[in-house]
DNA sequence: TCTGGGGTCCTAGGACCC
DNA sequence: TCTGGGGTCCTAGGACCC
């Protein structure tokens, strides 16, 4: 809308090349596009037929990372803490008084710097936080404390929990558990035995809203880059994988240069038509950041497959050593 | 001819060791 | 003529998030 005042007001769908006949998802949609139920991760194609008049538009990155930059250093003069959560979003940390005022004063600063509206959830922590900025949009403030917690979410459904996504929210509803005050009263020894000693227990502390508090500025160390690519029409070659992956690695490896850290092991993932995903890893002999042996164990890792369907995605990962 | 790209973390099974 | 118990490491897959 920044970029294109002529679209306000108007269906908007950006993702992929901005072609809804490419295989490409939706990174996000105006809320004119939304009305249609199209919405983020959905395929291009279908938004074009959900919403026929929507315009499409290619997503941008390089602009993105710009406007974010732009963004989070202009949160970085406010009086708080700010840990950069991705393109758009931000944890500020800091006690307050008057929450409101400070939301307030983080919008005019991103709209004064950026010319750009936000939403401003307000927690008493972490996840309260987050959840709160959904209550926010659009371009609201919206606070979520241990006072409001149980009239504002219990009779959600758990994947209204920030770490709650379907996959849980199906299989808790498999268990009769179908809200956040039913995941809280959950047994927990029941939690444990489906979801593992951590995840059992951790979904039932979400449901209570509790959180951590903590906002680090501390700078973020990777664990991992990697690259991947869906190709526009499957793959069948092994010539054309090999080439491909040639190719993965070596942007991989100019990422792990960048990085100034040897990695690992490399992994190489492969989607089979119509969906299925694998992946392969391989140790490497030496932390290395060498584009030649990144490569080479790329396509090692590739031959470990039998690839006998059509292949309709590739990925190379380098992983750096884990801190000790 | 539905299903992106870039990440993190947890789980489970097998290998291996004492 | 039946094959323990405990521990660690490696690997692949699943789930989630932006």
């Amino acid at each position: 809308m920044a970029r294109h005042p002529e679209l306000r007001g108007k269906p908007v769908v950006v993702g992929g090349a901005g072609d809804p006949t490419q295989r490409a998802v939706v990174a996000t949609a105006s809320y004119e596009a939304r009305r249609f139920g199209v919405h983020s991760g959905m395929p291009l194609r279908t938004a074009a037929r959900l919403c026929p008049d929507a315009v499409f538009l290619a997503s941008d990155p390089p602009a993105y990372d710009a406007v974010s930059e732009v963004v989070m250093a202009a949160l970085a003069t406010l009086p708080v803490v700010v840990e950069v959560l991705g393109w758009d979003e931000a944890f500020l940390g800091t006690p307050s008084d008057d929450p409101e005022a400070l939301a307030a004063e983080v919008q005019q600063v991103v709209r004064d710097a950026a010319g750009l509206a936000c939403s401003v959830g307000i927690g008493d922590n972490r996840l309260r936080a987050k959840i709160a900025t959904g209550f926010a949009k659009p371009a609201g403030v919206f606070r979520l404390t241990k006072h409001n917690w149980v009239e504002v979410m219990g009779d959600r459904p758990p994947d209204a929990l920030w770490g709650v996504g379907s996959r849980t929210a199906a299989k808790l509803a498999a268990m009769g558990i179908t809200t956040v005050v039913g995941l809280a009263r959950a047994d927990p020894e029941a939690l444990a035995a489906r979801f593992g000693p951590t995840m059992g227990p951790w979904y039932r502390m979400l449901a209570f809203g509790v959180g951590g508090t903590e906002v680090t500025a501390a700078p973020y160390v990777r664990k991992s880059r990697s690259r991947e690519v869906t190709f526009q029409r499957n793959l069948t070659r092994r010539a054309d994988l090999d080439a491909e992956i040639r190719t993965l690695a070596r942007r991989v490896a100019d990422d792990v240069a960048e990085e100034g850290r040897p990695a690992v092991r490399v992994a190489v993932k492969v989607r089979f038509a119509p969906f299925f995903t694998h992946t392969r890893s391989v140790p490497l002999p030496t932390p290395t950041s060498d584009p030649a042996v990144i490569e080479r164990a790329a396509l090692q890792a590739l031959a470990r497959f039998s690839l006998t369907r059509p292949v309709r995605l590739l990925g190379v990962r380098a992983d750096f050593p884990a801190p000790d």
